[in-house]
DNA sequence: GCTGAAACGAGTCCTAG
DNA sequence: CTAGGACTCGTTTCAGC
C-alpha cells in the first residue's frame, strides 16, 4: 500500500512499453529496453509482486457492443451513513451497464460512468436503479459528448526533491 | 464506426475471458471456450479487424507510482467555440498528471480525471494549467476518496427485440 | 468455418558471471 | 542482478473435414 520509491529507468520503460500493448512479448521487451529477455522476465515478475501492475485488461469499443451512449450520472445519497454505501456500492458495481465508480469529497457523495444503448435505456437505469432506490436524495445526469483517454500514466516525473 | 451487431456466444465468452487477462494464451481460451485454439486465433483476429477490440491495456496502481492523489476537475471554457476546444483538449491530454478527459454536455463543459502526488501537487496543476489558461472560465474541484472499477462491460443482454 | 498436427517462435528456467 | 543458452510451451499455419 505504501508508494514503492524505487524504480529503475528500465522498470519505468517496461511499464511505458506495456501500457501501450500488454501483450509485447518480451523478447520485443527486452530489444526496446536493452536487456536480455530473461531479466525483462524478472523486472515484470517482480513488478506484479510489487502491486504496480494490477492487470492487463482489454480495452473494448462500447459502441461496437451496443452501447453508444454514455453518461455520468452525480449521486447524492440521504444519510450517506456506511450501513447504505456498502449495499449501494455493491449494487452499482454489479450493473452490467456500470463502467467506473467514484466516491467523491463534495456534495455529490457518488460518480457512476455508465455506457448504455440509447436515451431510453439510460432513463430506464436511472428511473430503475438509482432514483427508486430509498437512499439516493438526488441524481444528475450529465451525457458524455467525447472521451479521451490520457497518456500512460508515467513517470512520476520527479527532480531530486523527492520528501520521502 | 456502426454497430458490428454480429457477436457469437463464442465471441462474447473470449472477450470475457481477455478483459480478466489481456494475456490470456490462446490455448488456455480455446480450453475454456470450448474451441480449438487456431480457432481462437481466428476469432480474436476478427475481433481486432472488426474494432471491438482497441487494444490491451496495463491497468497500474497510481499509488505506487508516487500518484495516490487522485481528483476530478470540472471545467467551464468561456466561449467554448471550437477553435479554443482542440488545443484545450490536446494540452490537456499531453499533462502527465491527467488520466480521463470528457466532453460533456451540461454547465459543465469537460470533466477531467487527473492523478497527483499530493494537495500540493493539486493545487499547482489547478493553477498553472487551468485557471491560468484564458479559456477556462471556473474550475471545480473534487477529490476522489474511493473508486471502483465495474465489471467487464459485457454483454449487450438483449431478447430478441432488437431494432437493426 | 472448425479441427488437429506439425513447424516455428516465444516464454521460462537454470547456470554462471 | 544480469546474460546467455537450452528446454518447454504457446502460437501460427496449413491441409483436411
Amino acid at each position: 500500500m505504501a508508494e514503492t520509491v524505487a524504480f529503475d529507468p528500465v522498470d519505468l520503460q517496461i511499464l511505458r512499453l506495456l501500457q501501450n500493448d500488454a501483450r509485447t512479448t518480451y523478447r520485443d521487451l527486452a530489444a526496446q529496453v536493452g536487456v536480455a529477455p530473461s531479466t525483462c522476465l524478472d523486472r515484470v515478475a517482480r513488478l506484479r509482486r510489487s502491486g504496480v501492475i494490477l492487470g492487463r485488461e482489454l480495452r473494448l469499443d462500447p459502441a461496437k457492443l451496443g452501447r453508444g451512449l454514455e453518461a455520468l450520472l452525480s449521486v447524492q445519497l440521504r444519510p450517506h451513513r456506511r450501513e447504505l454505501v456498502g449495499p449501494f456500492v455493491e449494487r452499482i458495481r454489479a450493473l452490467s451497464e456500470s463502467r467506473a465508480l467514484f466516491h467523491l469529497a463534495g456534495p455529490d457523495d457518488y460518480l457512476v460512468h455508465v455506457a448504455v444503448a440509447d436515451t431510453a435505456d439510460l432513463q430506464r437505469l436511472v428511473l430503475d436503479e438509482f432514483t427508486s432506490r430509498r437512499e439516493v436524495a438526488r441524481v444528475e445526469t450529465r451525457l458524455i459528448f467525447q472521451q479521451w483517454s490520457c497518456g500512460p500514466l508515467l513517470p512520476p516525473a520527479r527532480d531530486g526533491s523527492a520528501a520521502s
